[in-house]
This record gives structure tokens, C-alpha cells and sequence, in this order.
DNA sequence: TTGTGTTTTACGACCTCC
DNA sequence: GGAGGTCGTAAAACACAA
């Protein structure tokens, strides 16, 4: 890729070669032409372009801003990009000599390709995000509808429930009649048991006899044992 | 052809690590 | 302090619609 920069022809311009190897598309260069006593514009104490000369150092210049690499060099970087994304000198040196491009270029250009690389990334992570919100958002949606039917069927049961309530209050009303004549009943007839029980209760029962048969005579004694 | 938006190359400022 | 990193930006190169 070191190349020497010539004039359209050899015949108009003799020769007009730099005095040390000129990389083409390198402002550095760009400059060092410039500074070594050559000026583009009209010499102030400078060597003088000529027309030719001037041109080609333009074009030199313009290509010098701006080259884009070639689809070989590319591909070679990204190669290395995909095996590695940091440089080490020693690695940045060897794929200079063999793409022919500046250590600076490389550097610059795994710079740049990292750059790339982390707003790639940070694009997907944003839309993986965006995609898991939007299903969150879904989500809610048909939980928020679930919970409105839910309450729905508690309001319908609720009011199912105070509808049998007020039935069961009225039949509730029959049953206490019930139970309290019942319960007046049982206690006539417990009474009447009880009198039943007092009635052939066997103490009094012989105690009474033994008073008005056999006793009768026995004097206070007996009731003194 | 031209205007416009995007991509690529290059650089300066600043930061971190050895 | 130097090498190499990120970040922000300029400007050329490129794609593409009007």
C-alpha cells in the first residue's frame, strides 16, 4: 500500500516523488507534505504546487479525511471483532501489516465497532424490555377482567345469600313458635313426671305409711335416729 | 439531481489502569 | 506518564425517495 505519489504524467511534471513513502489517505502524511515546503495555495516562501500537483494533493487530502476501508479489510475486522473485542498492540500491529491500513486505523476502527456493537445491544435489551412490558401490560389486562367477573359472581352470591336469608328468617319465626310450644309442653310433661316420681317417691312413700300404720305410738325416738 | 437520513471513519477530551 | 478505553461529535460516504 505504500505508494509514491506521481503526476498525471511523468512527461509534464518530471518526477515529483516524496522524499520518504507516502500512504495514501493519511492526513498525518497530508501534513508532513505540507509542512516539508510544499504549499496548495501560493507559496510564502514555500515550493509552489503546480496545477497538477496541487490537484493530486487535494484528491490525496480529501481521500486522507475520509477512506472507507475496502469489503476484504472489513470483513478481516470483523472476524477479529468476533473473536475479540479488545485490541492488544501486538494483535493491532499484525492486522495492520496485513490489511495494509495504519496500527491508528485499527485502533480507531475496533473503537468504533464497539461503540456499535454496545448501541446494538442496548436496542435489543431495550425491545426485549418493551416486549416484556407489553406483555405485562396484557397480562394485567386479563387479570383486571378476571377480578371485575369475580366480583360479579360475589356480588350475584351475596345477593342470593340475603335472598334466602330473609326466607330463612320467616321460617326461622315457625320454627321458635314451634320449639317454644314444644318446649312449653315437654316442661308440663316433666312436671308432670316429676310428679309422677315425687308421687311414688319410695321414702315418703314408706315414711308416710310408717307414720300412719305402724309408727303411730313409737313416740319421738324413733324420729330422733 | 437534490435533499435528507443513516452509516462509517476519524479525532479530541477525558478517564482508568499499570 | 503513557497506553488504551469510552463518549461525543464532525464530516465524508452512501442510500434512497421525490
Amino acid at each position: 500500500m505504500i505508494a509514491t505519489l506521481q503526476g498525471d504524467s511523468e512527461a509534464e511534471s518530471g518526477a515529483f516523488r516524496l522524499s520518504k513513502p507516502w500512504r495514501p489517505g493519511t492526513v498525518m502524511e497530508y501534513s508532513y507534505l505540507m509542512s516539508s515546503g510544499f504549499t496548495d495555495n501560493t507559496p510564502q516562501g514555500g515550493k509552489r504546487l503546480r496545477r497538477w500537483q496541487k490537484k493530486a494533493v487535494v484528491a490525496a487530502a480529501a481521500e486522507a479525511k475520509k477512506r472507507k476501508l475496502s469489503d476484504e479489510q472489513v470483513k478481516l475486522l470483523e472476524f477479529s471483532f468476533m473473536r475479540e473485542r479488545k485490541l492488544e498492540c501486538r494483535r493491532k500491529e499484525s492486522l495492520a501489516v496485513e490489511l495494509g491500513l495504519d496500527p491508528k486505523q485499527v485502533a480507531v476502527w475496533f473503537q468504533n465497532r464497539r461503540a456499535r456493537w454496545k448501541s446494538r445491544k442496548m436496542e435489543e435489551e431495550y425491545l426485549r424490555l418493551k416486549s416484556e412490558n407489553e406483555e405485562a401490560v396484557v397480562e394485567k389486562c386479563q387479570l383486571e377482567k378476571e377480578v371485575l367477573k369475580l366480583k360479579e359472581r360475589l356480588s350475584k352470591t351475596e345477593e342470593e345469600i340475603s335472598r334466602l336469608s330473609i326466607g330463612i328468617s320467616g321460617d326461622q319465626k315457625d320454627v321458635r313458635a314451634l320449639e317454644s310450644s314444644s318446649s312449653s309442653l315437654s316442661t308440663v310433661n316433666h312436671e308432670v313426671v316429676a310428679e309422677d316420681i315425687n308421687a311414688v317417691d319410695w321414702q315418703e312413700y314408706f315414711i308416710d305409711f310408717m307414720y300412719s300404720n305402724y309408727w303411730i305410738g313409737w313416740g319421738d325416738d324413733f324420729h330422733g335416729m
